[in-house]
DNA sequence: CTCCTGGAAAGATGA
DNA sequence: CGTCATCTTTCCAGG
């Protein structure tokens, strides 16, 4: 196991160095949380607030735009060093593409100078290449595959612009919804479609409910660019086989070992590129960058045109919006803060090619952005406030913790529903005015660092039994649908046209700077966006997230997870007969006993026998073992339901009670109920007894639980040592973890401080003692958890069936429970 | 006939 | 290098 556990522990720390944590401190000004991101509070003074002023025409300087983009766009941008990347000689491919798109999209960037180009946009989100995936739905198929293997798109670039052109013609001709709307578009336009969106229509999105459209414009290009990137690094390596193999073609290491990937460049470092660093980098960055997003809401001005019909309005390119002048301090600090989002170092190390890469990018960037238009949402990877100023984003009735993803081969397996059957509901409340458009899009379930994930993208369902209208488009390769909030609905909107794509892991880990992996990453959360226009002018941007939700094809035995046991206590004797309820729980399951050491090594260990003839549904009884080792007082030890080598529940605490005991005797552990404060490190026993923990009457054994032991809320915390999967995950993966950086950045009021160093600046804090820990997060989840249990003041939410481990396992790893 | 689903076989990955 | 346990992705079939 302990092997098992390395790995897995290895995995995570992938994942999360290049999902969520951002490595370098650097950013520790970061004024806003993106974990946190429903919970900004925007009323802390302190937020700042951008603005987002039209202009219409005119061109940022280019300085500006730069500045402004990053903001928007992305925080890191500011600061990055471009510079850097800058000086990098651009790479004649990536020149040819970017020419070509430009030319295509009839955007080119002369305004725009490379200088001014940050990478970090491009890391900020997940790069372009990866995104491909954005593309999502459209088809089922393929988007990505055609873009996102680079190959497709790069490749051939001649066709490219063939396509390209064709996108244009189309984008032209049909409204935006239509392009990239529907699932059937799938086929090779995939960049088409970006393309079309981003460029071409910026209609599509419309306008006037919905900013967002200006994704584009905004780091997305960037991002994207790296597609351009990739694929032309894809492409030139030739050697991968054809973008989409039909199974996952190249066996994609997690170590991003990948020679295809990296081919071009070796870093593999979770930045890797700066191109590539979309995820990774755009994770730390973002996360650094965020500060921006510290802001909470963000107010952007201009859009003078919400008034108008989106439909009509042309947002067209110019949609990043440039944040406007009023950020200065704001961004400046950011930018003073953030040195580099992206760590231009690691970027501009290995990475002179890809730099050149990235380079390049700009260009369609700078198409867009230059346009003047105005405002663009910003990115989507930024933390905002679910609440300001009376406003507030809520997902009134929250998605099933369980939606199997389709994939691109197979149809689409529906929309979204909600554990009541019907699907969830998102309400804007405080504001009825008009009509306002909702965005909507697939973040990852990484708590600490809320950002479109790599790996699903939203799709649109349609149908008959689909009610509510709405229309989609990528913003910054992601694919976000966009949903009208009518004050005849009460500002609210049921979300039944919203399914889940899976992309394959091997298109999406093999673009280059792609640093997530997808394996076991198969959780996410919905993300739903508004923009919500404030008398002044300005626009208002809330998020708020559903809770994570499981993709991944169930499999026969669920993690199993123990509501409830009882008794939780009896002679050192055992045959007591206990009962345990739960879910996932079948008399084909295992019930473990076992007694951990202060070194959190297992001293002790023995299954218990089920007894199938008085096992039923949900419930089982097994007949506790006897505990063999001499005991001169109670005992603490564990138990868990394992249906297989990973699937095990949290562990749950137990008292053997001396012989001599009086039988009867039950220990309310707050180790076992409110264990949160439990820690390995403590030796459980000394710890729970001598804090005085009662004894409480217990039911004698023999009884039918009267009285169920139900785990703790915070679900007890195992040692360390532990198994692996026992720990129950400190990982917040609910919303209700405060951000991290949510100290950092305002005077939010946040209970919990903010660990500078923590890398993905988990929401949780950790004493100082044990800071130690909180750098281990990321890594060693498990531990953490313990760590951070012991602190004050957790917010984290555990989701106790869920994961014993998500420290080990990952976040993915966990399954969740529908409860349903 | 299309869309959803639930299941599962076939492969891919890691341990 | 082989085996095993998992995961992922592709297919099937029924409603």
């Amino acid at each position: 196991m302990s092997t098992a556990n390395c790995a897995e522990e290895l995995d995570f720390r992938l994942i999360f160095e290049e999902d969520g944590r951002q490595p370098t401190g650097r950013c520790l000004d970061v004024r806003a949380n993106p974990s946190s991101t429903q919970n900004l509070d925007l009323q802390d003074p302190n937020l700042n607030i951008y603005h987002h002023h039209v202009t219409p025409q005119s061109q940022q300087q280019p300085q500006l735009q730069g500045t402004q983009y990053g903001a928007q766009g992305n925080p890191r941008a500011f600061d990055c060093p471009s510079i850097q990347i800058t000086s990098i000689a651009p790479n004649n491919h990536i020149d040819q593409c970017q020419d070509v798109q430009g030319a295509e999209g009839g955007y080119s960037d002369a305004s725009w100078s490379r200088d001014q180009l940050y990478l970090p946009v491009d890391v900020c989100y997940r790069d372009q290449t990866l995104c491909p995936s954005p593309c999502s739905s459209l088809s089922s198929r393929s988007w990505m595959s055609d873009l996102s293997s680079c190959e497709s798109f790069s490749c051939t670039y001649d066709d490219v612009e063939g396509e390209l052109q064709d996108a244009a013609r189309l984008a032209l001709g049909s409204p935006h919804g239509s392009p990239l709307g529907s699932p059937g578009c799938g086929g090779g336009a995939f960049g088409v479609e970006l393309w079309q969106q981003k460029y071409q229509h910026p209609m599509a999105f419309s306008p006037a409910l919905s900013p967002h459209q200006s994704p584009l414009g905004s780091p997305c290009h960037s991002p994207r660019t790296s597609v351009t990137e990739e694929s032309w690094l894809n492409r030139r390596p030739s050697s991968r086989p054809s973008s989409r193999p039909t199974s996952p073609y190249g066996k994609r290491r997690h170590a991003s070992s990948d020679p295809h990937a990296c081919s071009p460049s070796p870093h593999h470092s979770p930045s890797p590129t700066p191109g590539a660093s979309p995820r990774g980098s755009v994770t730390d960055d973002t996360w650094v960058g965020s500060p921006g997003a510290a802001l909470g809401a963000l107010l952007m001005s201009g859009y003078p045109e919400l008034d108008v019909p989106s439909k009509t309005r042309r947002t067209s390119g110019q949609q990043m919006g440039l944040l406007t002048g009023q950020t200065d301090s704001g961004l400046e600090e950011l930018r003073t803060t953030i040195p580099f989002q992206d760590s231009p170092g690691e970027e501009s190390h290995d990475q002179d090619g890809l730099a050149e890469l990235f380079l390049q990018v700009p260009s369609h960037f700078s198409s867009g952005l230059p346009k003047g238009h105005v405002s663009s949402p910003p990115p989507l990877d930024w933390p905002l406030p679910n609440q300001f100023n009376g406003l507030e984003l809520k997902l009134e009735v929250q998605p099933k913790s369980y939606h199997r993803a389709h994939y691109e081969t197979e149809g689409s397996r529906g929309s979204l529903k909600a554990a009541s059957g019907g699907h969830p509901l998102v309400k804007l409340s405080g504001f009825s005015e008009q009509p306002v458009s909702m965005l909507l899009f697939i973040g990852t379930a990484d708590d600490r660092y809320l950002r479109p994930h790599s790996f699903y993208q939203v799709h649109r369902v349609t149908g008959k039994t689909v009610t509510t209208s709405c229309h989609e488009q990528v913003q910054s390769n992601t694919k976000v649908l966009e949903i009208p909030l009518l004050p005849e609905n009460d500002m609210s909107a049921s979300i039944d046209c919203a399914g889940i794509l899976k992309l394959r892991n091997a298109d999406i880990e093999l673009k280059k700077g792609e640093t997530d992996i997808g394996r076991k990453n198969t959780r996410v959360r919905v993300v739903f966006r508004v923009a919500v226009p404030q008398a002044d002018g300005q626009i208002l941007w809330l998020q708020t997230a559903s809770g994570p939700i499981e993709c991944s094809q169930r499999s026969g035995q669920e993690l199993p997870h123990v509501d409830s046991f009882s008794p939780s206590c009896c002679c050192g004797d055992g045959g007591d007969e206990m009962v345990i309820i739960g879910s996932n729980i079948s008399t084909q399951s295992k019930v473990v006993f076992l007694e951990k050491g202060p070194d959190g090594k297992t001293m002790w260990e023995m299954e218990a026998r089920i007894l199938p003839e008085k096992s039923s549904g949900s419930s089982i009884v097994v007949q506790v073992p006897p505990y063999i080792r001499k005991q001169s007082g109670p005992v603490q030890v564990q138990f868990y339901v394992s249906n297989g080598k990973r699937r095990r529940s949290l562990t749950q605490n137990f008292t053997f009670l001396p012989n001599s005991h009086q039988r009867g005797w039950e220990v309310l552990g707050r180790i076992s109920h409110s264990a949160p404060g439990f820690s390995a490190q403590a030796s459980p026993d000394l710890s729970y007894y001598s804090s005085g923990e009662l004894p409480v009457h217990c039911d004698p054994p023999q009884n039918p639980p009267p009285r169920l032991h139900h785990p703790p809320q915070p679900p007890p915390v195992t040692l360390p040592t532990a198994l692996n999967y026992s720990q129950p995950s400190s990982m917040p993966l609910q919303p209700p973890l405060i951000p991290p950086r949510a100290a950092l950045v305002s005077p939010l009021a946040y209970s919990v401080p903010p660990q500078p160093d923590s890398q993905g600046g988990a929401g949780i804090s950790v004493s100082p003692s044990l800071s130690r820990a909180s750098f281990v997060t990321s890594v060693e989840p498990q531990k953490e958890a313990v760590l951070l249990n012991t602190v004050p003041v957790l917010n984290i939410k555990q989701e106790p069936e869920e994961q014993p481990t998500l420290g080990c396992l990952g976040l993915q790893e966990i399954t969740l429970d529908d409860g349903e």
